[in-house]
RNA sequence: GCGGGCAUGGUCUAGUGGUUAUGACAGCAGGUUCCCAACCUGCUAACCCGGGUUCAACUCCCGGUGUCCGCACCA
């Protein structure tokens, strides 16, 4: 097999040259975390880079950044942390594993309760057999949240919190900053990248399972009731999804995403959208478009708080790998931060097109008789009374006040009446698309695709294919020797191009010129300028493209002006 | 988290109860070459961590950590 040991080759050549290395390895390690070296570092901004140009290119979508330290209650509301503070008991005979609390259902009254030795005590105690292989033999449950807890403050008064294990919640926080930043109107969005930490129970794969990683996600936020309008046709060509194996639409699909959108494959139009937009984004990054497909989860899958949920996958070294999840998370969150938060400003206001008039028969309460009858009770009944929605036929009636107690409504308390209410629009909660995308694993994916082991003159030979907008340098100054003013002309050279805004340059004048242009090929370096003794008389250089080696001579002062706007290509 | 394999310069590796611990590639300095990892000379650089056995441990044993494979987990 040819490709035999291609991951390892690959994740040495990584470590070597300072693009992805563990972390902390001169004190053994940590399982989980890696570092981005100084070749790694710059690949992965620039991808960041790339991602908010990308995103922010729609129309009303901005960049936010917000803590990653995360107080408990706001974790709390968004289902986090009683979604995985479960305990998780093992059976010792099939080895499978189950939520503990599940185990005593119908056994112990609220088995969610109990703590690690309760649970442990009451499953031994009523003989609680394994659901799959029937054995009664568990070992100690444990834990299984996923969060990095942490406090804020020291000693008694520190308040508990956790590690964000999503940049989602940082945008809910600031949709009332949003909403007025937008004027008030629907649709906008918030982008924010930035680190994220789950505490993974067996990391593995390297790069694909972090416990500290990157992820950039938008939420964008929708009036259910008049999603906006969208281009679907901006990937044209099919992609591969893969639906719900158990809805309407089992198999895989080779399809436009507008033909998605249009048979129902995707349900919304919003989803569709992103799941083109995402496609863009992963062909500009320089993945290869024939090694990505979309897969929509199954319901027993799905996010706690996601109504429709499409991963996009990668195909790599290590098979097909979740690297984006689009998810239409409809209104649970903001409707979850206005029920804990108390805030009433998560909201999102629907003008109507001319103003409704609702008129309605209502039993209008006279203050002078219920106030003096009632007394205390007497403002409680007029607000129900306002809340009525079905009037009682005849008075008088009992009125339920709801804590048990019941008010005789005589016909001297109200007076029955027709009201007009004028309303020129209403509040609703929007509901949030999500794009969010694992950057760590879109690098790596990234090197995956363009790390080409070719043959060069019966030797093995390497090469980092990557687009230019995310190559570690864009450019590289090699003098051919360094003497009789090469040397100092290719710094002149590299200081020159240092000046253009968004351009990387780097200057290598150790050993052959073959070896530097090896180096270069290596890391990804799309150009290398070579400064020879025509140079130093003509002011020109050679200029060599990495993907195919070839060599033309051009003027510094060109080659200037064509890296500055991007027009390097029409050199050759 | 369970079971098994592995852990030696930057990378890939050889090897031993007492060695000056291999070799290749990479890197550095110089020479040479004068546009694709060439060549010559010299140099830098390693036994994962902790404990134990032993006169002596890189080597044997135990534990930890990391890593790989399988199982489990992965909102």
């Amino acid at each position: 097999m040819e490709n035999e040991g291609r991951m390892s080759r690959l994740a040495s050549m990584l470590r070597r040259r300072g693009v992805i290395l563990p972390s902390f390895e001169m004190y053994g390690g940590v399982s989980g975390l890696v570092d981005y070296g100084p070749v790694g570092a710059s690949i992965k901004r620039r991808v960041v880079d790339c991602w908010i140009d990308h995103w922010t290119g729609i129309p009303n979508v901005r960049e936010i950044d917000s803590p990653t330290i995360t107080p408990e209650s706001v974790l709390q509301a968004s289902g986090h942390v009683g979604e995985f503070n479960d305990h998780m008991s093992e059976c010792k005979g099939c080895k499978r594993v189950f939520r503990s609390d599940h185990l005593l259902e119908g056994v112990h009254e609220n088995p969610d309760t109990l703590d690690a030795a309760k649970l442990d005590d009451e499953i031994s105690r009523n003989g609680v057999c394994c659901p799959s292989c029937g054995s009664s033999e568990w070992g100690i449950s444990s834990p299984m949240n996923l969060m990095f807890r942490t406090s804020i403050g020291a000693m008694g008064n520190a308040r508990a919190a956790y590690m964000r294990p999503e940049t989602a919640q940082g945008m809910f926080m600031l949709y009332p900053a949003l909403f007025r930043h937008f004027r008030q109107k629907l649709p906008f969005g918030a982008v924010q990248t930035g680190k994220g930490y789950r505490n993974e129970i067996s990391p593995r794969q390297g790069m694909i399972r972090l416990r500290e990683f990157n992820m950039a996600e938008m939420e964008y936020f929708i009036d259910p009731e008049s999603p906006p309008e969208v281009d679907l046709d901006r990937w044209g060509s099919e992609a591969v999804l893969l639906p719900d194996p158990e809805g309407p639409f089992p198999g895989e699909h080779r399809v436009s995403f507008s033909k998605a959108f249009e048979s129902g494959i995707v349900r919304h139009p919003t989803v569709a959208w992103f799941l083109a937009m995402t496609m863009e984004f992963l062909e500009k990054v320089g993945l290869d478009p024939g090694k990505v497909r979309f897969r929509q989860h199954g319901g027993s899958e799905m996010a706690h708080y996601a109504s429709d949920c499409w991963d996009c996958e990668l195909l790599g070294e290590h098979g097909w790998i979740e690297c984006v999840g689009i998810a239409n998370r409809t209104c649970h969150d903001l409707l979850a931060h206005e029920e804990h938060s108390g805030s009433s400003q998560l909201r999102g206001w629907r003008q109507f097109d001319s103003p409704r008039v609702d008129s309605r028969d209502v039993l209008a309460p006279i203050g002078s008789v219920i106030g003096p009858k009632l007394k205390d009770k007497a403002s409680e009944v007029t607000e129900l009374l306002g809340e009525l929605q079905e009037l009682p036929d005849s008075l008088p009636f009992n009125l339920d006040l709801g804590d048990g107690s019941v008010v005789q409504i005589t016909e001297e308390m109200v007076t029955r009446k027709t009201v007009e209410v004028t309303s020129h629009g209403e509040y609703f909660t929007p509901h949030v698309i999500e794009p969010a995308f694992g950057i760590d694993r879109i690098v790596w994916h990234i090197l995956d695709h363009n790390f080409r082991e070719v043959e060069k003159e019966g030797e093995n030979y390497t090469i980092l294919s990557l687009n230019q907008e995310i190559a570690p340098f864009d450019v590289s100054v090699l003098p051919l020797f360094d003497k009789d003013g090469m040397g100092e002309m290719a710094r002149g050279i590299a200081t020159r191009i240092r000046e253009i805004k968004g351009i990387v340059v780097d200057i290598d004048s150790s050993r052959s010129i073959g070896r530097r242009y090896a180096r270069c090929d290596e890391i990804g370096v799309p150009w290398a300028l070579t400064v020879d003794h025509t140079s130093l008389e003509e002011g020109s250089v050679t200029v060599r493209r990495r993907d195919d080696q070839l060599q033309v001579r051009a003027l510094v002062d060109d080659i200037i002006i064509r890296l500055a706007n991007g027009t390097m290509e029409g050199l050759f």
